[in-house]
RNA sequence: GCGGAAGUGGCGUAAUUGGUAGCCGCACCAGACUUAGGAUCUGGCGCCGCGAGGCGUGGGGGUUCGAGUCCCUUCUUCCGCACCA
């Protein structure tokens, strides 16, 4: 029978699904490999020809793995939950779990009819409870860990109390939030539970903590920074703006150093290492601290110790008293160049080191920074514009006063927002110092700045006190001495790094197991593992602006026993509490929210239920409420009748202070006046505060009542405080889910024990099987995925959960598929009014004669008249009627060709298929009523011109792998996909080539065929030829699989058959060891073969590699090149028998030799054995 | 601007350590078999030239007996990063 592709194809995938023929096994005394593919999203669109590349070259692999002996672990699944079935479910209403089943459907499909060899009992999906379970697991294992810095290693969070206990924090050397407290132990212990809660809560490797994140309004969501792109997100390209908000975060920088190490240990592309090298952007130098000079008018005294106070306050600052700005900088050797020094406008300190004078200027300057969008930023690298404060620092080794200015130049997110200028040797001060007249101070001998910075680190110091005459070296180790010395600096790594944001305000994704209490996290148990995701109305955010888990009905965490530390006392808990630590979702309620959770970010502290003793019944005269509801407020303590708030501030107030002020406002409106005070004043001294209140109640007219209209309301929705609240002892979940990446972070470790209950994976099967030997996937994914999948990886060895510190040996990245656009060329005529053609030119009406034109006339038809007048009047004679219709004429004035975009399946080899191609234009016309004439000019063939452009059905040029397999078969498609190029590099998609893929394959067949197609093989002994050429690419195949060049080993498949083709071999021991080797590229055709050989069905696939036998390659002679002076003149079969000189003399005796040397006696004579002769004259 | 990768026939590509540049396939051309060819088979196919021969791996230069491969320089394309202190 002819090959029979179809029958072939399907038979043996389902005896491969039948029969489990590639589950690994989990005990073998085989070496292991491990074979991955990045784990695919399943998205609604399907596969494209581009996706299975890099799963055709790893199943590849993988066969070709077994053969030699290994036990292989070639899983697959899903990475299904993520933002596309989440917005097709807001569309459409339908369940993303739904979405997502179908698409994972369609995908199986598409990657069964290829033929992998996936081991599909180990299949994973992201989105099922029984996988999620064990990624919320590590979660819990992150919340419940802090970095060690001394021990370089995170711990159990357990050891980090144990020392607070101990020592207090004192020792402790720990990646953890800037403003940390400093405490003894009696001062540890002296906490109250959720203060020590608070405190641990900034040394977790997950923690809740306000930041800035991208905010990406039109998806309601965040977004990590690596799925950011200039501005816009990357999936969708929406607009993403800066926003603070209360968000989970993972302590990836923990890992920083470890990260970039871990680099030059595993085999991936350089180019990928560097992008992550960059991205975690390790750069070394010192923090220097610059005192700021104490202002000279006597006046803003307040102004200066507001100052000290903001910033020594929370660090363990050495420097006493006085206040300073900490710069970080890679070349502190340049310090005494320092002529000024810049802070971002949005640095934290501008306000307080603004003068009275600068205040218009610096205000100005602010608006006009935040006026310009991230992206005008980034785009506007030129232009020079700044701020002068009015305000100076000291520099710290010579006390000069140095001017601080603010400019956009510098970023608040990296390293202190604050750089010293050196406008000698940095460009870019350098242009500021020229653009406002600043000072530029050399520091070298050498230097040249005439004209720009010189940034040389050559020469001697100049112009630098005790610096002065020193090497680079010596200068640096010098001045970080010397600062360190007077505690003004020190050396320092920086890492431009930022923790990874680890919450989205969406609703397909793992729920976070934490819930909230005093507005504090806390875990779940691990037996309520997995909380599992509950179902909601609607995939939208709420009305209040919660992510959407906040529809979920009654979901709320009911602990079975009293966490052990802290009761829940019911009147400490009240469910909207819950949201202080969250900022909302939809821009739309934001600033609304924003009120809402930081009025009620002040939990009902000690402090608060001290006061309340003193308020309670009217001890001021007047009725006192707590926890009363004004409007959307909640307000601690409120007397209706004067309309006074008093409100207690927590140790959050500075960061609060806005907030705060615009709420004070608000409520202002609604008739209220407002009082705060601090913990620390309710503590320190209560019966003074509950005076201070009296005294104001007293001095208050009532409230004018009319200013709130829903008073009523509010005058019975008195909040509660006792234990008769609703729902009382259950708490708020978080509400927001994990990002895409959690479940990807591990996944690999799943596939080792998929169906495991009692653990993510078991320690024996971690053990067994490692790591990933080879990976691969698109680079696309190398600052995401990558990088925190090695974080996890490292985590988790840690924890001692795992044990290798990479989780990937080797990595190849797969080149993009590019499409290949058709386009058909189109005539543009004008028409001309038949009565007047000068003047009658009618636009707008050309669909009357559409022109198509092959591309290889287009040169012609434009830059020759004749040939064009001569098209213009045939045609005007053709459609006379037509056209007379409309009175007019095609014109021959202007001629303009126009490509279009044609969809490729009307193309073949850039062909046109034009019968093909008017059925269906012809359609599409009827179905618009238009009466058409099309005509298509052309000589033998009508040809189309291409173009690389993005795959995308608007360009008409999707392949889809289910149309080529239809035609050719899986075995063709997998060859010719590997037959395109090499593996990494990038190429547009062109089908042209696959019918010579196709040819082979029957080819192939063909040898173990007779004429009439009867299986016929020969059980002689080999010849040598067929010996030489199997043993040819027994060793090609090797080599090149073993190096991942996968297209030259089809190439020399080619060869091979195409040899034993004109042997006219059907020797059944050579085809058998061909079938063999063939079989990891195609994989069915060989399986057929394999059984017709005589052999039982399911074997091949764990049949002996053939072994290379280099004898059948050896050959007597060789045809050796002769060259002179490096020019190939000829060939000369020389014996391989004889030596260098013997070859030379060989080569000399020849006559035609001797022709080409014209009489002349050679000067030298290069003879390489086996290889070259060349003869210089 | 910085970093990385890559430029070879009409096209995809090959040449593993410096040793015959263009393997293999597509397209194209010619022929055979055919009622036919979008089937199959045979041959040709880098460019110029009738030929002998010459020229050819983005351009220029160098090292070498010999360079697609190594070095310098320059141009182009793609990818990543981008005021990172």
């Amino acid at each position: 029978m002819d090959y029979q592709f179809k029958d072939i194809e399907q038979k043996w995938q389902k005896f491969w699904a039948e029969n489990g023929t590639f589950k690994a096994e989990d005990n073998s005394t085989k070496p292991k490999y491990y074979v991955l593919d990045m784990f695919p999203y399943p998205s609604g669109a399907g596969l494209h020809v581009g996706h299975p590349l890099g799963y055709i070259a790893s199943d590849i692999f993988a066969r070709y793995k077994r053969l030699k002996g290994f036990n292989v672990l070639h899983p697959m699944g899903y990475d299904s939950f993520g933002l596309p079935a989440e917005q097709y479910a807001i569309q459409t209403g339908q369940h993303p779990a739904i979405t997502t089943e179908t698409n994972i459907a369609t995908y199986r499909r598409q990657l069964d009819q290829i033929g992998f060899s996936f081991d599909w009992s180990r299949e994973v999906r992201t989105s099922s409870p029984g996988y999620y379970k064990w990624t919320q697991w590590i979660f819990m294992q992150l919340f419940n860990s802090w970095y060690n810095k001394a021990a370089d290693k995170a711990e159990n969070i357990d050891k980090l109390v144990e020392h607070f206990e101990q020592n207090g924090s004192v020792g402790i050397d720990a990646v953890c939030d800037e403003e940390v407290l400093s405490f003894s132990t009696d001062e540890w212990k002296a906490m109250s539970h959720d203060e020590q809660q608070a405190e641990l809560l900034k040394y977790r490797l997950t923690y809740l903590r306000e930041s800035t994140v991208n905010w990406c309004p039109a998806l309601g969501t965040v977004l990590a920074n690596d799925e950011v792109k200039d501005g816009f997100s990357e999936r969708g390209g929406y607009p993403v703006e800066q926003k603070k908000m209360m968000q989970w975060s993972m302590r990836i920088t923990a890992y920083a150093q470890r990260l970039l190490e871990g680099l030059d240990t595993i085999d991936w592309p350089e180019p990928l290492k560097e992008m992550q090298r960059n991205w975690i952007g390790k750069s070394t130098g010192a923090s220097v601290r610059f005192p700021i000079e104490a202002p000279p008018k006597p006046s803003p005294e307040g102004r200066a110790s507001e100052v000290a106070e903001a910033k020594v306050s929370p660090t363990r600052g050495d420097l006493e008293g006085a206040g300073y700005i900490e710069v970080f900088t890679t070349r502190v050797d340049t310090i005494f160049g320092v002529t000024f020094l810049v802070i971002a406008p949005e640095h934290e300190l501008v306000a307080e080191l603004t003068t009275p004078e600068q205040k218009g200027a610096i205000e100005a300057y602010i608006a006009q920074t935040k006026k310009k969008s991230e992206l005008d930023r980034m785009a506007d690298i030129k232009t020079v514009s700044g701020a002068f404060t009015g305000s100076y620092v000291l520099n710290p080794l010579n006390g000069e006063r140095v001017p601080i200015w603010i400019a956009d130049y510098v970023l608040a997110g990296y390293g202190t927002g604050a750089v010293m200028a050196v406008p000698s040797g940095d460009q870019r001060d350098y242009l500021f110092a020229k653009h406002f007249n600043l000072p530029i101070v050399p520091i070298m001998d050498i230097q040249h700045i005439e004209t720009e910075a010189d940034p040389t680190k050559d020469g001697r110091y100049i112009n630098s006190d005790f610096m002065n005459g020193l090497f680079y070296n010596e200068a640096t180790k010098a001045v970080i001495a010397k600062l360190e010395e007077i505690g003004a600096g020190k050396a320092k790594v920086n890492f431009r790094m930022r923790d990874a944001i680890f919450g989205r305000q969406r609703y397909w994704g793992e729920p976070v197991p934490v819930y909230f209490k005093d507005g504090l996290p806390y875990l779940i148990e691990e037996s309520e593992l997995p909380l599992i995701l509950p179902e909601v109305d609607k995939y939208l955010p709420t009305e209040s602006g919660e992510p959407p888990l906040g529809r979920a009905h009654d979901w709320k965490y009911k602990p079975k026993a009293a966490p052990s530390k802290s009761p829940p006392v019911g009147e400490t808990s009240a469910p909207h509490q819950a949201g202080n630590y969250r900022e909302t979702a939809d821009p739309v309620y934001y600033e609304q929210i924003k009120d809402f959770s930081r009025d009620n970010r002040n939990q009902p502290t000690e402090a608060e239920d001290i006061l309340w003793q003193l308020l309670r019944n009217e001890q001021t005269g007047y009725k006192i409420r707590r926890q009363h509801a004004i409007s959307q407020f909640i307000a601690d303590f409120v007397s209706l009748q004067k309309g006074l708030v008093i409100e207690l501030d927590g140790h959050h107030h500075k960061l609060n202070k806005e907030a705060d002020d615009d709420r004070t406002g608000i409520l202002n409106h609604f008739g209220f006046e407002v009082i705060r005070f601090t913990n620390d004043e309710v503590l320190g001294n209560p019966q003074k505060v509950a005076d201070n209140i009296k005294q104001t109640l007293d001095s208050l007219p009532d409230r004018d009542k009319s200013k709130i209209s829903d008073d009523s309301a509010s005058e019975v929705k008195v909040s509660p405080t006792g234990g008769d609240l609703e729902g009382a002892g259950s708490y708020e979940y978080e509400l927001s889910t994990m990002p895409g990446w959690a479940g990807s972070s591990w996944y690999w470790y799943r596939y080792m024990d998929a169906h495991n209950d009692k653990e993510f994976a078991s320690k024996q099967a971690v053990e067994y099987w490692k790591d990933v030997d080879l990976y691969i996937g698109g680079s696309e994914h190398a600052t995401g995925h990558l990088l925190y999948s090695r974080f996890w990886n490292k985590f988790m060895k840690d924890m001692g959960l795992v044990f290798e510190e990479e989780p990937f040996k080797k990595l190849i990245n797969q080149g993009m598929i590019q499409g290949r656009s058709s386009f058909i060329h189109k005539f543009n005529f004008q028409l001309e009014n038949i009565d007047d053609p000068e003047n009658g030119l009618v636009p707008g009406i050309d669909h009357i004669v559409v022109v198509y034109i092959s591309y290889d006339l287009v040169d012609k038809y434009l830059n020759d008249g004749v040939s064009f007048k001569k098209l213009i009047d045939s045609l005007n004679e053709r459609y006379k009627h037509t056209l007379q219709g409309f009175n007019c004429r095609i014109s021959s004035k202007s001629h303009l060709v126009i490509p279009h975009h044609i969809d490729i399946k009307f193309v073949n080899n850039d062909v046109l298929d034009i019968s093909k191609f008017e059925r269906f234009s012809n359609e599409n016309l009827k179905r618009f009523n238009l009466d058409s004439i099309n005509e298509f000019v052309f000589d033998k063939k009508f040809t189309c011109s291409w173009e690389v452009e993005k795959m995308s059905k608007s360009k008409f040029n999707v392949v889809n792998p289910d149309d080529l397999i239809e035609r050719y078969g899986a075995d063709t498609l997998r060859m010719y996909e590997m037959f395109l190029g090499p593996l990494e590099q990038s190429k547009p998609w062109n089908t042209n080539g696959i019918e010579g893929v196709f040819k082979f394959l029957r080819k192939f067949w063909r040898l173990f065929h007779n004429d009439k197609w009867d299986f016929s093989v020969s059980d002689a002994e080999p010849s040598k030829a067929e010996l030489k050429s199997l043993h040819k690419i027994i060793r090609k195949v090797e080599e090149d699989v073993e190096r991942f060049s996968f297209n030259t080993s089809v190439s020399s498949f080619m060869i091979a058959v195409n040899e034993l083709t004109d042997l006219k071999s059907n020797n059944k021991a050579v085809l058998q060891d061909m079938v063999i080797i063939l079989s990891p590229y195609a994989p069915h055709i060989c399986e057929e073969l394999w059984v017709l050989l005589g052999n039982k069905a399911g074997t091949l696939s764990y049949a002996a590699y053939p072994k290379f036998n280099s004898a059948y390659l050896v050959e007597d002679d060789f045809a050796y090149p002769i060259s002179i002076n490096g020019k190939t003149k000829m060939n000369l079969s020389i014996p391989l028998s004889l030596d260098a000189t013997d070859t030379e003399a060989f080569v000399l005796a020849n006559a035609d030799v001797q022709k080409y040397l014209d009489g002349k006696s050679p000067k030298k004579v290069i003879v390489v054995k086996g290889r070259i002769v060349n003869m210089v004259v």
